[in-house]
DNA sequence: AATTAGGTTCCC
DNA sequence: GGAACCTAATTG
């Protein structure tokens, strides 16, 4: 083959390690680099055994400068269908992730294609060249259990060329002895399901056909010429025709084959939306004055057709999802497409329904709960433009929707936004980057902005539209914060006091619904023991167990899974004095239960919820009245819409305050600040009863009052004071490994490597090394530094270098990471 | 001599 | 991350 026969391919791999990142140059025949574009996933032999892996070509196909060696460059294998390219916004969005969190290109490359199309390489193995001295390998060979083994081997590879072996030494020898060869084949991991259909082409051929048909097939052939004759488009499905008249497949190939039919295949999608209930409308919404200035101000923005950031802070009942809603409306009435971002899946459910009764079909929904396939689906269908609507969880920000018109992103302070595994991204940074790219609104909503976000509104980044009124009659709810030392020490174990319960008792009276909160799950927290004063931790993490299922049932820990029974001795010094401490839901549930046997509770946490649509059962059973108290973790707190509901409680609002962590007041805040919010969303006026043993904090006060402003203005002079984000940005620099000593020692070199390598222009200060805030985590110590710098090119540049380097050196075992401004420090 | 275990290096 | 490549240790 002469030389211009090849062009040039830049690729990416997708499963490349950072420290070798680069982009590798393989050759493809002129007539497969047709195929080929920038962003086409393509199969290549990598390494040097040559196991077929997943690329991205990174440029269209190039000729090779004149005298290039192609000799030494190896050959691309599989084009893969081109629905899964990336664009070339894709494109530039995986360049972009790559630089921001330090990942490799291939990791951002796999967020933005569907899951489950990974590769798998089958191994088999093949007659190699030296295949005829076969039966001399045998007589050489002493063990005659290898002899057998063998001899099934061959038998096989006889027969059908090919064997699915084991990776024994036999095997291996032949190998490299070239009796045998290794080869590999791909699959995925989902198909594309499909389903066959039967056209009815010619009527004439088919009634002749019937003539000829014997009397035992006739009706057959009849009946199904029949339904065809009067089906829409003569067509019907393949499976569906073959039920109902009990007709065997062949009937449907004998008209295929005398060209009466034609049997086609579509691609059949996996679609969510069946799981969802909902009557379709075209009413549009009635909005308030305040909801129609946001609104206006807001398509104002969008009008401009410029790369745009807005913040709608509006209270919580303020009625923001119309605004939103209505805003899709005129993104969708452009032929533009709409991504929809929500916190968690509990959220996507009612934020879903709304959604399907304005846009029916045109919504793909995207969220963790989803089967591989039913994720492979959505993709495609919103790939090839069928969803211009799609609704999800922080994932649904890779979507490849094509002529982006709008990004939203409700909740936007919530902490599900940011990934915490590698890449380390925030849906916030992508969402900004795909609007940029594609002219679009990036629409940021919350009743209680991110300290982050408010502060980009401030300086004027993102624009600031306001709604400060809550929707039609409704009003803010009344909040008590009650004092409850009183009460505990009357009654140390008992949850709700006096004050609390009088109100359960008066809604209860009253038919209306309560919601109560609480922050943690489980029956206790943690049990220790009086004789030795130590608590029962997890063998694999360093934290403490937390009682489930009943007060002495088992051990469980939230981070690991690991589970004990309840001990009846201390496990440190065997006696038998254990005490049980702290609160959770279920204890919650059990007291309530005794003090109103006949109030119907229902309980809304990780462990009631652990099976699919959980979420969304829990949540409109409560909705529809099924229960009159509902009890949870923040799940409850979160952007659901609950008119019934007069009464919210919180049982313990001071506990996050206290976690060693520079946002635990802004977390604190917008908790209780949600969670007050749910009551009083209607006509009837709603209260709040926050018991704490800290009755004038200032961060409790504030989300008493809904007094978001005076919040930010405390908080941000604060940050300000003390340096920390959003005023400067934030390194954590993670050590890891199950081998303790080898993390103190990569910390100690990482110290002194750090230290000469850092340039006076980044204004880098580091702090540490200092254990994790949980130090072991599933058997893997955890030491890290933290890094206060400003997040520019240049830093960022540094960043890359050290970490590149110090990659390699490394201890075994030693894992690194970084993360740019984690959820918690 | 010939596996086999452990460590190191590079991948177009 | 993983296979090949190298080297030293183990073994009948």
């Amino acid at each position: 083959m002469s030389q211009n026969t090849f062009l040039k391919v830049d690729v990416y791999i997708l499963e490349q390690v950072y420290t070798a990142d680069i982009a590798y140059t393989y050759k493809a025949s002129s007539e497969r680099a047709n195929g080929i574009r920038k962003g086409t996933l393509v199969g290549l032999p990598f390494g040097g055994g040559n196991r077929l892996v997943y690329g991205i070509a990174k440029d269209a196909p190039a000729p090779f400068p004149k005298g290039e060696d192609i000799g030494r460059y190896k050959e691309i294998e599989v084009v893969v269908d081109s629905k899964y390219s990336l664009s070339q916004e894709m494109m530039g969005l995986c360049e972009y992730i790559k630089n921001q969190v330090f990942c490799t290109f291939g990791e951002a490359a796999r967020l933005c294609l569907p899951k489950g199309l990974e590769i798998k390489t089958r191994e088999y193995y093949v007659k190699g060249e030296k295949y005829n001295n076969f039966a001399e390998y045998i007589r050489s060979c002493r063990d005659p259990g290898t002899i057998k083994e063998l001899t099934v081997i061959f038998e096989t590879t006889e027969q059908k060329s090919e064997y699915c072996g084991t990776k024994s030494g036999i095997i291996k020898s032949l190998v490299s002895k070239k009796i045998l060869k290794k080869t590999t084949s791909l699959s995925y991991n989902v198909n594309e399901k499909t389903e066959k259909f039967i056209t009815l082409t010619d009527t004439h051929i088919a009634d002749k056909l019937l003539e000829k048909t014997t009397r035992k097939n006739f009706d057959k052939y009849e009946s199904v010429i029949r339904y065809l004759k009067n089906a829409e488009n003569h067509t019907a499905g393949l499976n569906l025709l073959s039920q109902i008249y009990s007709v065997p497949k062949s009937v449907f190939l004998t008209l295929e084959k005398n060209k009466a039919a034609e049997i086609t295949q579509k691609p059949l999608y996996r679609d969510a939306a069946s799981n969802y209930s909902y009557i379709p409308t075209e009413k549009s919404f009635d909005l308030s004055p305040a909801q129609k200035s946001a609104y206006n101000q807001l398509e104002e923005l969008y009008n401009h057709k410029e790369a745009k950031a807005a913040l709608l802070y509006g209270i919580t009942g303020s009625g923001k999802t119309s605004v939103i809603l209505k805003l899709c409306d005129r993104v969708i009435s452009e032929g533009k497409t709409v991504i929809y971002l929500v916190p968690e899946i509990s959220l996507t459910g009612q934020t879903a329904r709304l959604m399907f009764e304005r846009y029916g079909d045109k919504v793909a929904i995207i969220h963790s709960a989803l089967s591989q396939g039913e994720r492979h689906d959505a993709w495609c269908a919103v790939k090839n433009g069928e969803k211009p609507v799609v609704l999800g969880t922080r994932s649904a920000v890779f979507m490849p929707c094509s002529n982006l018109g709008m990004i939203v992103i409700d909740e936007e302070q919530d902490d599900s936004y940011r990934s915490d595994t590698t890449p380390r991204y925030h849906a916030r940074n992508i969402a900004r980057y795909r609007c940029a790219s594609n002219n679009a609104l990036m629409l940021l909503a919350s009743a209680t902005p991110s300290v982050e976000s408010f502060y980009k509104a401030e300086s004027g980044i993102y624009t600031l539209v306001r709604l400060d009124k809550r929707f039609g009659n409704a009003r803010l709810p009344q909040v008590i914060i009650e004092d409850i030392r009183q009460d505990l020490e009357e009654n140390p174990d008992l949850l709700p006091g006096h004050r609390l319960i009088d109100e359960i008792s008066l809604n209860l009276a009253q038919k209306k619904q309560t919601i109560l909160f609480i922050n943690r799950r489980g029956f206790n927290r943690f049990v220790s023991c009086s004789s030795c004063g130590e608590a029962v931790k997890c063998p694999n993490c360093s934290v403490t167990l937390t009682v489930h299922g009943g007060q002495n049932h088992r051990l469980v820990c939230h981070y690991c899974g690991y589970t004990l029974p309840y001990p009846k001795v201390c496990p440190s010094c065997n006696s038998p004095h254990i005490n049980r401490h702290g609160s959770g839901t279920e204890k919650l549930q059990e007291q309530l239960q005794t003090l109103f046997p006949h109030a119907r509770v229902l309980r809304m946490d990780a462990d009631s919820t652990a099976e699919k649509n959980a979420h969304d059962k829990i949540l409109s059973r409560f909705k529809n009245g099924e229960a009159d108290i509902l009890i949870g973790t923040q799940m409850v707190a979160k952007g659901h819409d609950f008119p019934g509901v007069t009464l919210v409680g919180v049982i313990c609002a001071e506990d996050s305050l206290y976690i060693s962590d520079y946002r635990a007041n802004e977390r604190t805040f917008s908790l209780l600040t949600q969670v007050i919010g749910r009551a009083g969303r209607s006509n009837d006026e709603g209260r709040a009863v926050i018991q704490t043993l800290v009755p004038y904090n200032e961060i409790l006060t504030l989300s008493a009052r809904q007094d978001y402003d005076e919040f930010y203005r405390g908080e941000i002079a604060l940050r300000r004071a003390v340096g920390f984000p959003p005023v400067c940005d934030m390194a954590v620099i993670t050590f890891s490994s199950e081998q303790e000593q080898l993390v103190m020692a990569d910390c100690v070199k990482f110290e002194k490597y750090i230290a000469s390598q850092l340039n006076p222009r980044c204004k880098m200060v580091i702090y540490g090394p200092m254990d994790a805030p949980i130090y072991k985590l599933r058997n893997i110590y955890r030491r890290r530094f933290i890094v206060k710098f400003k997040n520019n090119a240049e830093s960022r540049g540094l960043f890359d270098k050290i970490l590149m380097s110090f990659t390699k050196q490394l201890n075994k075992g030693v894992k690194i990471t970084i993360d740019i401004n984690p959820n918690s420090v």
